[in-house]
DNA sequence: TTATTAAATTGCAATATTACAATAAAACAA
DNA sequence: TTGTTTTATTGTAATATTGCAATTTAATAA
């Protein structure tokens, strides 16, 4: 069809899941570096770092920020987005999991 | 357009980008659990676990192998499937350093 | 050789994503 | 009020992804 059957999985699954699709492009890998990069939490000028317009930066923003990776704070008339740290322990966690489950096992 | 402008973005954070593009559908989240919970590497049977037909799962084994997040290895008829605990070793230290990078801030 | 079994490939339809021009909304300044 | 600045939304075109029936390939067995 095209449609992904995503009600045949797990909600963990599907949480999981939402959280690498909202990581699965350059521009929001770049965005959420840039952020890193920043010590000020000043943003908006996220668009004139990178090479993309204003519309779609504000798209990618929103996508990051639907995941919950990403929290927008409103400061007069600028937005200052910062990465929120539970849902990167989120996944780290997720991954040291799989790491763990991984010892006990060749390959 | 609709093509994502990749070429504008570094190496890294496209590589980055495809790893999580990899791991960004349910049944590729729930192929890799179900490699996790079983003890020998015997697969194939996959298909049997996952609501989906044939086709479809070789199609996401194949975005799983193509990301390295597993390995296939040949057994007569069958094909061994496991997965890459480099990958995923990868992945969890990029999460380390974005931890890492967050101590130093507020927001 | 001819089955049989397991997995990959092809082709296509349905749906989702990406990017941006144009526009709108929201907060503040003059 | 009118302007200015910053971000969000709408609409649309180009491209990518998802899923599967049908088919093919590859390895082995009879």
């Amino acid at each position: 069809m095209g449609a992904s059957k995503s009600e045949s999985f797990s909600t963990e699954h599907n949480e999981m899941a939402s959280l690498f699709k909202a990581l699965s492009h350059p521009a929001r890998i770049a965005i959420v570096d840039y952020l890193l990069k920043v010590d000020t939490c000043i943003c908006g000028d996220i668009v004139n770092e990178l090479p993309l317009a204003q519309p779609t930066i504000s798209q990618h923003l929103k996508e990051l920020k639907n995941a919950n990776i990403i929290k927008g704070t409103i400061e007069g008339t600028a937005i200052c987005y910062c990465i929120n740290p539970d849902t990167i322990d989120k996944i780290e966690n997720h991954f040291g999991v799989i790491r763990h489950k991984l010892k006990n096992k060749c390959c």
